[in-house]
RNA sequence: CGGGGUGUAGCGCAGUCCGGUAGCGCACUUGGUUUGGGACCAAGGGGUCCCAGGUUCGAAUCCUGGUACCCCGACCA
């Protein structure tokens, strides 16, 4: 074995680590938190990016881009903005540097000192806000619906690839209404997208509901979020759309005249997601051999291997798939045939099964006389010996089969490991398993600040179209209303 | 910020206790044989032993100081 990963029940959180690096997925740099994304975890990236984007373009957002660096002023505009990030912020303070007098290699100019430090965006609120000021002045300007897809920066104290880095890549939307429904609507609505691209494109079934006012973002009415589970059952947040209110356009002075010509202050949302979603992927799906990628965002959706002795039979094979080739790529099919000679098969297969690639095909001399062709599908690693005519359509429907199934696996996998807690000593016992709590909360923040001092559980968020039935706090007994999800989380 | 670990060839590591020619596996290069589940043989190339200072005839190894990254925790839109 060249690639040892260690497996999940060993340890679940090496596990990531050695898939993420032995995969070819990203690798440490040398900045501390900051991670190299290689070709293939970049190109997972770009299938989600084009996948999101066009969902964006789909209800009416435009993309443009704002400065990376943020005047240190802007940040404290909004007061809980500011005390939600001020503590992660990378600030530039100079912008000259000089050989250094005493000896080797540059130093700080200590002349070049900026009149107002920048800080490097940790979000982009203020800046845009800041700008939108600039571009709205009537009704006529709205609704603003605008993404930039970006990089940011948070100081984190530790980070994990992918999960938690302290430079990532993300899309952030912005968009300035005239009205509170009309920013409450666009905010669900851009829930409703990232469940969508969630369920649908990465195969990973989702929660969509609200935050406690514990876990808003800051600077937000309302925060919604998605939020799935991992295999070893601890949520993971993948995707955030806030209600801000008119929180950044009273901080930043946007005002429009409304039809009646009075001045009112612009209704906001915010959104996003980020490259945190490979790391969900990873851990929605994967298994001891390896990646196991959705169709819809595998780089390679099919990799066939010829399995050869010399040109000739090379070149036979080469000709019988010419056809086949031409027809998966008409079909949108990304297909990889790999017939380099200086690695041998059963280093290839054990090679696409760590890269996660959904089909693998097979074919050396003997199914070429037999008409026949392997076929390896990743999620389930099994393999069957098909006719070699027809094998087209039977990929495409396979493809399909296998987003279909690991989608249905994860969601088998999560609504079983939900569970309905009643009492306090169901809880706690109910903490230690793998999975989520579903239970009543009496609504207030020391509540769920103390369930969290005791256990480490978080409410992940209180679902939407939540069930209303009468029930007692599971932590006060005080009376509540509805259920809302705890667990522990990245 | 607390605790732990590690810095030696591209990667993974041994050597450090007990100072004395810088090693192993993988990868790489060349040639040959192989090819249906991670091939084999032969030859070869590759080093600021994290940095600085000290002890010593002599330091990867001992001493002092620094630094970087990783892991676990606390923290975390």
């Amino acid at each position: 074995m060249a690639k040892e990963i260690t497996s999940r029940v060993n340890d679940y959180s090496q596990w990531y680590n050695d898939l993420v690096v032995k995969s070819g997925l990203a690798d440490h740099s040398s900045v501390r938190g900051c991670m190299v994304i290689k070709p293939y975890g970049f190109a997972i990236w770009e299938k989600m990016q084009a996948a999101l984007d066009k969902m964006f373009k789909d209800t009416g957002h435009v993309n443009a881009y704002f400065p990376l660096l943020i005047p240190k002023s802007f940040l404290s505009k909004e007061a809980s903005h500011v005390e939600g990030f001020a503590k992660e912020c990378a600030v530039v303070t100079h912008y000259r540097l000089i050989n250094d007098p005493n000896g080797k290699g540059v130093i700080v100019d200590p002349d070049a000192k900026l009149e107002e430090e920048l800080i490097i965006r940790p979000t982009s609120e203020t800046i845009i806000w800041n700008t939108y000021k600039n571009w709205i002045q009537s009704y006529r300007d709205l609704p603003l619906l605008i993404n930039q897809w970006a990089n940011v920066v948070r100081w984190e104290m530790r980070t994990r690839l992918f999960l938690r880095t302290a430079e990532f890549l993300w899309q952030e939307g912005h968009t300035a209404h005239s009205t509170s429904q009309e920013a409450i609507e666009e905010t669900e609505r851009m829930l409703d997208v990232y469940a969508e691209f969630a369920e649908k494109w990465m195969a990973m079934p989702v929660l969509k509901g609200k935050k406690s006012p514990n876990e808003r973002f800051a600077g937000a009415l309302d925060t919604y979020c998605i939020e799935a589970m991992m295999q070893d059952g601890q949520a993971l947040q993948a995707g955030t759309s806030h209600f801000l209110g008119q929180n950044f356009a009273k901080a930043f002075d946007v005002k429009f005249a409304n039809k009646e010509g009075k001045e009112e202050f612009v209704w906001a949302s915010s959104w996003g997601v980020s490259t945190r979603l490979i790391g969900a992927l990873i851990m929605a799906h994967s298994d001891d051999e390896g990646l196991v990628l959705p169709p819809m965002l595998a780089p390679i959706q099919v990799a066939i291997v010829p399995i050869f002795k010399g040109e000739e039979d090379l070149k036979k094979i080469e000709e019988k798939f010419a056809p086949l080739l031409l027809e998966l790529k008409a079909k949108n099919i990304s297909v990889k045939f790999d017939k380099d000679d200086t690695k041998r098969p059963g280093f290839k297969f054990a090679e696409y099964e760590l890269k996660g690639v959904p089909v693998r095909l097979a074919m050396g001399m003997r199914d070429y006389e037999a008409g026949t062709i392997e076929v390896a599908r990743r999620d389930t690693k099994e393999k069957s010996v098909q006719q070699f005519e027809g094998i087209g359509n039977y990929i495409e429907k396979l493809l399909e089969d296998i987003q279909a199934n690991i989608f249905n696996r994860a969601k088998t996998f999560r609504d079983s490991h939900i569970r309905e807690v009643n009492t306090w000593d169901e809880f706690l016992k109910a903490i230690e398993e793998p999975g989520f709590i579903s239970a009543h909360w009496d609504g207030t923040p020391a509540t769920e600040e103390k369930i969290k001092e005791l256990t480490k559980a978080t409410i992940r968020c209180i679902p939407l179209n939540n069930k209303q039935e009468d029930g007692k706090c599971v932590f006060t007994g005080n009376p509540s209303k509805e259920r809302v999800v705890f667990a522990r989380a990245y």
